[in-house]
This record gives C-alpha cells, sequence and structure tokens, in this order.
DNA sequence: TTTAGGG
DNA sequence: CCCTAAA
C-alpha cells in the first residue's frame, strides 16, 4: 500500500515515478521466476489453464492472493505473459475470414455502443463451470465453451484457436465484470465477482497511466495484466471494445499489438487536423476521415461551398465570408483581395444580397461606375443610382444600357471609326468580361480588348497631346469610354512602344512572338508609335509632329482604311 | 488626382 | 490589368 501511494503521480514527479517503476519491475521479475520455479499444488479454487498443462498451479494463486492481500500486490503481481502459441497465425487467418463469413453474426455490424458479445445473445458464463482445461477439450468441447463465453456459436475447428478465442473472451468481454472468471498467471481463474468487478470497474476508470492501474489493483485479488516486454498492458483496457471482429484482428497479430491500440485521437491531434483543415480551400474537399472524427465539431463550422452563376455564366464558387461588415459570398479564389473588389463583385452582391450591402458606396461605385457607359458623368451617375437599387440585377442593366452606349459611340466617333467602336460595343458588353468572345478566345476578368480604333484614338491623342498627358486624351479621345481609364491609356501606350520597338528591330520575330488571339496591330501605326516615341523623348514636339503628320499620317489612314 | 512604373 | 508611390 505505501509502496503503491507513493507511485501517485501527484506524490512523485514522473521522471523518479519512472524510475521507480523500473525497479519495481525488475523485483517482479525475479519474484515471478523465483514464484514459478517453486510452485507446487494445492488449492480449491476452480481454474482453467489456457495453454499449459491441467496441473494446477493453486498454490502459485493462493500464495498471490495472500501477498496482495498483505500488500506487495505490485511485488507479487502476477504479470506473466500468457502463453499463447501463435505457430499458426496464418491459419488463423484464414480461420478469421471463415469465421467472418461463415458466423458472421452481429459482430461488427452491430452498433459500436453496444457490443456484439453482449447484445445477440448474452454469453452464458454459466456453462462453465468447475474445472475446465481448455487443452483437454476436444472441439465441440472448445466450441461450447466459445459459445459460453462468447454467446454465439462457431464453426472454428481450430483448437488454438478456440482456445486463444476463449481466454481472451474470457478475459476482455465486457461482461467480465459480471462473470467471475479472470485471466490471472496463465490460467482462468473463477474469482468472487465482486474483485474481479471491482477490477473492471477501476481500470475502466483508469487512464493510460501504468502506475494507476498498478495502483487500482493492488488490492485486487487477481490482476489481468499481461507483461510483454517491458510494457505492462491490462487486458482491462479492452473493456472498450469487446467486439469481435476487433479482438480476431487483434488475433492474428502479435501480442504486441495489444499495446498498440487504437487510441482516440488526441485533442491537440484534433485541432491541428481541423486547423489545416479550415485553411485549406474547401472546393477541394479533403477526404471524408478528417470530418468524421469525434463529431467534435459543428458541421456548421465546415465550410460549405456554394455554387452561384454570374451574369457571364461562368460556374463560380463561393464561401459565405465578411466583407465590409455584412456577410456575402465571395469567391473562393480570391480570399483577402488585397485591393477594391472586383468589378462582377458587384454582380454577385445584387444577386445574393439584393438589400443588405454592407460596403461603403465609394466602393460599390468604383466597382460598378467603372461598367457604365456614359456621355458625361451625369448620366454615369444616373445609371449608377438606377443600377444599385435593389431589385435590379447585373442582366438588367446591362440591357439597359447596352443601346445607350451604342448610340453614344455612334454619336461620338468619326465615320470611319464606327466600325470598330460597333465591333467593341459588341463584344465590350459585360456578359463578355470572362467568357470565351468569338475572336479573342478567353480573356480576363477585367479585360478589354483593346480594338484598333481605340488604339488608334490612343495613338493620335499621344500624337496630339504627347504622352504623359493621359488624363487629357482620356478627357478628349476617351470620353465615351468609361472603362479606359488614364491609366488604362498608359498602360497601352506602353505596350504600343513595346511592340513598336520590337517590330523596329525584327518586324518577323515580333509577328511570331505576338501571341495568338490578341490582335495585331498595323504595321503603319506602330510606325507611328515609333516615331511619336521618338519625339517625344526627342526635343521639339509639334515640329516632329507636324513632320510625322506630313509624312507618315497618311500612310496610317490608309493601313487603317485597308483594315476596313 | 494624376503620373510613372512595378507586378 | 492592378497596385502604389510620388507629385
Amino acid at each position: 500500500m505505501k509502496n503503491l501511494h507513493l507511485l501517485r503521480p501527484r506524490q512523485r514527479s514522473q521522471k523518479g515515478n519512472r524510475k521507480y517503476i523500473g525497479v519495481m519491475l525488475q523485483q517482479v521479475k525475479q519474484e515471478e521466476n523465483l514464484r514459478l520455479s517453486n510452485a507446487s499444488p494445492k488449492h480449491s479454487s476452480t481454474l482453467m489453464t489456457v495453454d499449459g498443462q491441467c496441473s494446477d498451479q493453486r498454490e502459485n494463486l493462493s500464495a498471490v492472493e495472500e501477498k496482495l492481500q498483505t500488500n506487495h500486490s505490485l511485488k507479487e503481481g502476477p504479470l506473466r505473459t500468457p502463453i499463447l502459441n501463435d505457430s499458426s497465425n496464418n491459419q488463423l487467418v484464414s480461420e478469421e475470414i471463415s469465421l467472418k463469413s461463415t458466423d458472421g453474426l452481429a459482430v461488427g455490424g452491430s452498433s459500436a455502443s453496444v457490443p456484439a458479445s453482449c447484445s445477440s445473445s448474452m454469453p452464458d458464463f454459466s456453462r462453465i463451470k468447475g474445472e475446465i482445461c481448455l487443452d483437454n477439450q476436444t472441439v465441440r468441447e472448445l466450441q461450447e465453451t466459445f459459445r459460453a463465453t462468447f454467446g454465439r456459436e462457431t464453426t472454428v475447428k481450430d483448437k488454438l484457436w478456440l482456445k486463444r478465442r476463449i481466454a481472451m473472451g474470457l478475459t476482455n468481454s465486457c461482461d467480465v465484470s459480471t462473470t467471475t472468471f479472470t485471466i490471472k498467471d496463465n490460467v482462468l481463474v473463477r474469482t468472487k465477482a465482486k474483485d474481479t468487478q471491482s477490477v473492471m470497474e477501476i481500470c475502466k476508470n483508469t487512464s493510460q497511466t501504468n502506475e494507476m492501474v498498478y495502483d487500482s489493483c493492488k488490492d485486487v485479488a487477481t490482476i489481468p495484466a499481461v507483461k510483454v516486454g517491458d510494457q505492462q498492458v491490462l487486458f482491462c483496457k479492452r473493456l472498450r471494445k469487446p467486439e469481435v471482429d476487433n479482438e480476431c484482428k487483434e488475433d492474428v497479430c502479435t501480442e504486441q499489438s495489444a499495446s498498440k491500440r487504437v487510441r482516440k485521437p488526441t485533442k491537440r491531434y484534433i485541432e491541428e487536423l481541423s486547423e489545416s483543415d479550415t485553411r485549406e480551400c474547401a472546393g477541394r474537399c479533403e477526404s471524408s476521415t478528417k470530418h468524421s472524427g469525434n463529431g467534435h465539431f459543428s458541421p456548421k463550422s465546415i465550410i460549405s461551398p456554394v455554387c452561384v452563376f454570374s451574369t457571364d455564366e461562368t460556374a463560380l464558387i463561393t464561401r459565405q465570408d465578411s466583407f465590409g461588415g455584412s456577410g456575402v459570398q465571395v469567391p473562393y479564389v480570391s480570399r483577402m483581395r488585397r485591393g477594391r473588389p472586383r468589378e462582377n463583385f458587384m454582380s454577385i452582391m445584387q444577386q445574393y444580397h439584393p438589400n443588405g450591402m454592407g460596403m461603403s458606396v465609394d466602393v460599390a461605385k468604383s466597382a460598378l461606375g467603372a461598367r457604365i457607359s456614359q456621355q458625361d458623368n451625369e448620366t454615369g451617375e444616373k445609371n449608377w443610382k438606377d443600377r444599385a437599387t435593389p431589385k435590379h440585377n447585373q442582366q438588367q442593366m446591362v440591357a439597359k444600357t447596352e443601346p445607350e452606349k451604342e448610340n453614344v459611340v455612334k454619336c461620338i466617333d468619326e465615320p470611319e471609326t464606327v466600325y470598330f467602336d460597333n465591333i467593341d460595343s459588341g463584344d465590350n458588353s459585360d456578359c463578355n468580361l470572362t467568357s470565351p468572345t468569338s475572336k479573342y478566345g478567353v480573356r480576363r476578368k477585367h479585360h478589354r480588348a483593346w480594338t484598333l480604333s481605340e488604339v488608334i484614338k490612343l495613338v493620335e491623342g499621344v500624337s496630339k497631346y504627347g504622352a504623359g498627358r493621359w488624363s487629357e486624351i482620356k478627357k478628349v479621345a476617351f470620353a465615351s469610354y468609361a472603362y479606359r481609364t488614364s491609366v488604362d491609356l498608359k498602360d497601352k501606350w506602353r505596350n504600343l512602344l513595346r511592340a513598336s520597338f520590337a517590330q523596329g528591330s525584327n518586324d518577323k520575330g515580333m509577328r511570331n512572338s505576338r501571341k495568338h488571339g490578341s490582335m495585331p496591330i498595323p504595321a503603319p501605326i506602330l510606325l507611328r508609335v515609333r516615331q511619336l516615341a521618338e519625339k517625344d523623348s526627342g526635343g521639339t514636339p509639334d515640329l516632329s509632329s507636324s513632320k510625322f503628320i506630313g509624312c507618315s499620317g497618311r500612310s496610317v489612314l490608309d493601313s487603317r482604311s485597308g483594315y476596313l
């Protein structure tokens, strides 16, 4: 008792504990050996040897019991591993299979909460009476014993297997606590139910720590424990899962497998899993094993992707997210977008949150306003307000504004550019932003292909105002193109410059390097771009500009008309 | 806001 | 095309 108390963790440091246990184990080993060599028969307790001779080792037991009662339980604790012959493992495997197929009753299929051995039919331990030596039993008797033990029939004829199963079943059965059998020192012993029960009860409540187990079992007559190597494995650990299915698997394995029992994942493990789970894009849902766990997390916490269709009929995977304080569906791909929301964010917003727009008007305006084709700010503002009304969705707006835009374009542009602009209006519609166009293939989200007319306008604008006066050019030449910002002009000009110089250095190379699908820019325009660039970097804008117009203006027009 | 330049 | 630093 004293010793055992010393084992309590709270009274000793972990380190000390381990050390102490080691010493104890040594002693146990020694005494065990001693005891085995001195065993002498004489006792009245009912016992049943599992593997060994029928000779009784009652002396053994009584001695042990005595010692247990005299507070030397740990030292004297019978920790000997039951000798279970594993030579027929292979055979056992096949037997297991046959077992499953033939008499596979409510073994694994039954609900986990109700162990098979308890649910289908109760084991009848009263059938096991008196002194039984499994070794001497015939197969039939063994089967009977099996039935008594597990409460079900078996067709297995392998004696060894039956013996093992019976032994283990008796040891591990959930009903052991109510029976009077327990395994002790390689012997199946009929003991006082009370003691066994207490063992089981204690073990049930025992944590993984061996100290506790020792402690718990200290004053119990029989200790169903197995020593595997230096590890102590208590049979009572098996109480949780007496299912035959599980036992079968373990049968095949060595006894060490008992120490490798499946453990409930630690909290930490679960947390890590869920953490990574949350990080994962729910789109590629991981195997359900993670979720199947312990029901630790409510299903609601699992992100459920929602499939929506935006105006351009592109399927978007969205998830609930808080944007600007309001929970809205945002596309999965663009989580945590740095800048302002994409333009068609508004369409999604309006489709799914027509009334609740938690985002600032400013953001919304910049998002939507950019897509509005308008002649002036007033129209734009009007359009914006119009669109912002909750009931309107994107399609309606587009349909409404499309003709407007066309009119605008036609009114403003010179006759020769109307053609291009009409094409523009055709594929500039909002619906085409992300969808494949007939002409140029898939476009990026915010991309509007530069049409030739736009390019020409840009070039002319640059020639008139000079590169860098983007806002000026935008105001004059691109007033009707709300979607072309001054930055866009600048970017396009940059591209044009690149293209023009590329062409200048190597015409053929340029042609080849040009991306497929993008509209080729006529060489004359590129030439003019280069000249403008040179003029810009050079000196007198006016002079070179006029010179340029005189020289190549015509060719540009010619080429353009040629493209018309 | 606009421009210039990097990404 | 987007973003941002400067001006």
